[in-house]
RNA sequence: GGAGGGGUUCCCGAGUGGCCAAAGGGAGCAGACUGUAAAUCUGCCGGCGAAGCCUACGGAGGUUCAAAUCCUCCCCCCUCCA
């Protein structure tokens, strides 16, 4: 089975420039492929996830991935599919980020034996002769066919940039340097990309009279049609300093329920008659497939360890059903309800003195983050959102005193349904 | 370069001297109902607090008892013309 056939059955594909050609590409050859990343951030967030994995799954066919750090093309931004032009960053803040990101791959895949490789175009971008570039580059592109491409036709009712306007320019001659000097014969990406790998696509048949590919990832919307991963206030990030792996965890789990199957495809690497089971699945049942997606998808980006802690945690937190051991064989969560005491809920720690006082409660949401500031804090208390190991804090200024520590010395927080806190005491 | 129109709280978007922490919608959070889902209904949705105070309407000044609203200068964006 190709690599094709897998992106073809778990859902990776939008549109492809040649599938013929492609599919026999894919299956005859290794080949090389790349995917570029924006440095915009320090870490990769889920959107982001869909082009890791189809690298992943690349590297496991035996073809190489390249990772492309757009350190050059960030410096410009990319107008697709954006409708205000992005905030330019400085070129310190893209080499750190570049950095990051750098090492965030490595745990996705192997870059050892140059079995996948990492380049960042800043190094051939930034040297680049502007006028040389005009001679040589900038005369293949019709400006009646750039202003045609979808990603400039919304831009230009709002206002383009020229900075922006060159974008395509550049990551068309990032697809030629890299078909040139590392082999590289297929290009991937969000479908946001794909006038862009069209102009590389072009590019490399003028220049070079050769041809090459590429292929395009759908857009990843909730079932709900918001996108994932990017909003403002809940990005999920891959980077467990900006995301805890509890959280991350969480997320998956309260993915919603049409989501499900097509997200274990995505992300995890479940067989696909696995993956299929979750459409037996009914109503309070899915959440098992729901614990089997977080738990898959915990382990990928974080570890085994990880993922078994955050589902402790919520076997702690919420009284969650095992999953059955005729479901998902594959995956390796845990069958049977788990015992001891052990969980990576965010925590703090007081001191005995202060909890012997007492703490008002609302100070305590406060401090611990679950309440953005003290006034969210008491409307939270006052609406019946807060929780104290389960009891539902009545009056906001209620104490949290010594006494409501249990034998390990913690005491939960809880904010709604969801969000637990702990406060261990020493 | 010229003419015109704009920049409002996380986003969109009302507001043209006091009744404005600022309508409405979206997003978000909580409650009810549930399955840690969706949908629906309800409440909240700048900060600190008892009242009240502070911080906010592109930036800096000014007029006024009082300014998001008026004036001056500056910055940025859009449209048309060159």
């Amino acid at each position: 089975m190709s690599v094709y056939d897998v992106f073809f059955e778990r859902g990776f594909i939008e549109q492809v420039t040649d599938e013929g050609l492609i599919r026999e590409l894919l299956q005859d050859r290794k080949i090389n492929c790349y995917i570029g990343f924006d440095p915009t951030a320090t870490s990769l967030h889920i959107g982001s996830l869909v082009p890791i994995m189809a690298l992943v799954h690349m590297q496991q066919h035996g073809h190489r991935p390249i990772a492309l750090i757009g350190g050059g093309t960030g410096l410009i931004g990319d107008p697709s599919g954006k409708t205000e032009m992005r905030q330019i960053l400085t070129r310190e803040q893209i080499n750190f980020n570049a950095q990051c990101l750098q090492a965030q791959l490595s745990k996705y895949l192997d870059f050892g034996q140059r079995k996948a490789l990492m380049v960042n175009n800043a190094d051939w971008l930034t040297t680049l002769n502007y006028i040389e570039f005009l001679r040589d580059i900038g005369r293949h592109f019709s400006v009646n066919k750039m202003l045609s491409a979808e990603s400039y036709r919304q831009r230009l009712e709002k206002g383009l940039n020229f900075i922006e306007f060159n974008y395509m320019l550049l990551q068309a001659y990032d697809f030629l340097y890299l078909f040139k000097h590392q082999d590289c014969a297929m290009q991937m990406g969000g479908n946001d990309q794909w006038g862009n790998m069209l102009a590389g696509i072009d590019l490399i048949r003028r220049m070079e009279g050769r041809m090459a590919f590429s292929l395009t990832f759908p857009l990843l919307t909730t079932s709900q049609g918001h996108k994932m991963g990017k909003t403002e206030k809940g990005t999920v990030w891959l980077d467990r300093g900006l995301t805890s792996p509890y959280d991350y965890y969480q997320y998956w789990v309260n993915v919603e329920d049409a989501d499900v199957e097509r997200f274990l495809a995505l992300f995890t690497f479940l067989p696909m008659e696995e993956v299929r089971q979750a459409r037996m699945l009914v109503d309070a049942d899915l959440n098992m497939a729901k614990s089997v997606l977080a738990f898959e998808a915990t382990k990928i980006t974080h570890g085994e360890a990880e993922a078994l802690s955050a589902w402790q945690a919520a076997v702690k937190a919420f009284h969650v059903k095992p999953v059955e051991a005729a479901l998902f064989p594959s995956c390796t969560i845990p069958r049977a309800a788990f015992q001891e005491e052990a969980s990576t809920m965010p925590s703090l720690t007081k001191s005995h003195q202060d909890l012997e006082k007492g703490i008002p409660a609302f100070e305590l949401f406060a401090e611990t983050g679950l309440c953005a500031s003290k006034g969210e804090a008491r409307r939270l208390i006052a609406q019946g959102g807060g929780y104290v190991n389960d009891t539902q804090i009545k009056v906001f200024d209620e104490k949290i005193m010594l006494s409501q520590m249990d034998a390990h010395g913690e005491i939960r927080l809880r904010k709604g349904k969801k969000h637990h806190f702990m406060v261990r005491v020493k």
